[in-house]
DNA sequence: TGTTAGCACTCGAATATCTTGAGTGCTAAA
DNA sequence: TTTAGCACTCAAGATATTCGAGTGCTAACA
């Protein structure tokens, strides 16, 4: 059990070291002002600390960092987030989602720029699942005798669209009937239903009453399958440049590319969701290579039903208490303006 | 007037520098097999040429590198593209726009895949302008009391959507009216003359038929005028990290942030419309930041008519020849494959 | 007159050497 | 248990040294 001392002395270095990214020595901690204990004891407490593994030191004779262990520590016990509200965050976030935006989209591209300005840190944002969106249209609308463009509506006010060919030996009556089926069937099933009824029921009724169905429906359920990286959306990667920990080009180009790629980051994201506020530190992260990120995420909830996550990126050396708190709010924001947004009988 | 050898030198010069990006020296070119003078020779040559401002050195002890005058002149008489289509190149890029896409922005997506993979630098491709688009209809599909969503379709397939808030004292058959007017005035005018007939003969149906029009209309029209930074997309910006002139991270953010900014890109880029093929080199460019970057740009048309552009932006140590070749092609591909897209009635 | 060999000179880059100072660990005394 | 004191460590910065690729110039040559 670590004593009050050494938690005020693990405290003082990390926020110490988050602040400077120097390794921070025994008499630094000395001089402040309610330290009554002299360096040399402070050291004492530094050498039982890093026997423990909250501390490391860069070389021998250096300062002290925190390690994994120590930040772990930190944001575990030695942050109490929920008292510190300063009004000045609360306010500006509020007035983001007061302005009311009627776009799913805008509010997340919003969110995510506010997210990273407000952090200096990259943010990710990922989309609202839409498993219980209903569909409310289908409508296809010819743009020649061989192109037509399908038009999907769904309750939430998410539109998806696909230009495809027109078979040829498809009449135009057979296509409304088509429609006409589809419609029918779906409108008001949840998405996530359509597959099971896809391949059962409307199956079926086009085989009995469309000719040459097959390819239209096969282009079709195809197209509007929901696509992943999509829904993810990200600001201020340039942000990472400014941290010394990424003075090394190689390790921003990494980093990067493994950004660029959506489906790791979803698939991460993803997992996260339904655990509310996580804090992931270092190589505690699936992606060994980037030993010191840490990722915090925070989910978001449509008429409380968790249905995505946002999430910041930064150096392990990071402002944990400041950047919980923005993402927490953030995250309530974004909860409480979606539902506002879903609920149209309101 | 440059000599025949002079040029051979310069050429030589350049095409060792893109490779290595390392100063030339003297010696390094008289071992080349089809070079019988000695480097002596080759150090006068190099020295007239430097004066006259082909050529520079980064110390006074060093090889020679070429200055922007050097590889505008490369570029300018060295380079003779159209012989030199190594077949590879065409077919490769034949396949990609065979494979029928029926979007078009699949197709620039998919266009500036392939250019910033086979030439390794940054690629920006031009969405096509749609000033010749026409409507073809617009859907207002209501989600509830409040809220509507509303949906553009013009000829080429493109749809845009908005969701908005029905006005509280318009009903259903006003807005029925509403969507009347605006369709039976606009379907099958072009884009560019809206703005026209909205002022005009619209609003005075408007005032005429529909009460309390004036915020649906203003929502509207707001929402679907074209937006740029849709237009415009990117592939490679990570290819940037890999060359040596971006070793410095400042340098990286300077770039990236210029590139994050669309509007910057979208009106340079727009500025080289019916230009044909552009090459910039170094500070030509406007950005007199980037004094060691390069532009090259192409246009690509419909049915003859340019109608958008494509570039590539790498280092000013750029393998032109080979950009070059590959931009055209992927022009002329673009071109034939929207021609296509947009030709329905084929 | 154009070309070339030869040579002294230049200067960046790599490597080694020195200096400094912040920081530590340990010991012995309070 | 705490603290003053002191020897010791080591990265980082400053300085010096070496090395070699490359130049410019001169004088001889074809």
């Amino acid at each position: 059990m670590l004593s009050r001392r050494q938690l005020y002395i693990l405290q003082a270095i990390v926020d110490d070291y988050v602040q400077t990214a120097e390794p921070v020595g025994s008499r630094s901690i000395s001089k402040r002002e309610d330290v009554d204990f002299s360096a040399a004891t402070i050291r004492n407490e530094m050498a039982d600390l890093e026997e423990m593994g909250f501390l490391m030191k860069p070389h021998s004779s250096s300062g002290r960092i925190p390690s994994h262990k120590g930040y772990r520590l930190y944001v575990d016990q030695l942050l109490n987030v929920t008292e510190n509200n300063h009004l000045g965050l609360i306010t500006s976030v509020q007035q983001l989602f007061d302005s009311r935006v009627s776009e799913v989209e805008a509010v997340m591209r919003k969110t995510a720029a506010v997210l990273s300005e407000m952090t200096n840190y990259v943010s990710v944002v990922l989309g609202p699942a839409m498993s219980n969106t209903k569909l409310k249209q289908l409508q296809i609308i010819p743009l020649s005798t061989t192109q037509a463009v399908a038009i999907l509506v769904t309750d939430s006010g998410h539109v998806e669209n696909r230009t495809f060919d027109i078979p040829r030996n498809m009449s135009i009556s057979d296509l409304e009937k088509f429609v006409n089926i589809l419609n029918e069937q779906l409108t008001d099933s949840p998405i996530k239903q359509w597959e099971a009824l896809m391949s059962n029921e409307i199956e079926r009724l086009l085989r009995q009453h469309v000719d040459h169905y097959e390819k239209i429906h096969q282009d079709l359920s195809a197209a509007f399958k929901p696509k992943v990286n999509e829904q993810i959306f990200y600001n201020g990667m340039l942000n990472l440049l400014a941290q010394p920990e990424f003075k090394d080009v190689e390790k921003i180009r990494q980093m990067l590319e493994w950004l660029e790629d959506k489906k790791e980051v979803y698939s991460l994201l993803n997992a996260m969701n339904s655990k509310g506020l996580t804090v992931k530190i270092g190589e505690e992260n699936r992606f060994e290579l980037f030993d010191d990120i840490s990722m915090i995420t925070a989910t978001y909830a449509i008429d409380g039903d968790t249905v995505g996550s946002i999430g910041l990126i930064g150096p392990t050396r990071m402002q944990y208490e400041r950047a919980i708190q923005i993402i927490t709010q953030m995250a309530d924001g974004l909860s409480t303006s979606l539902t506002r947004l879903y609920r149209h009988d309101a």
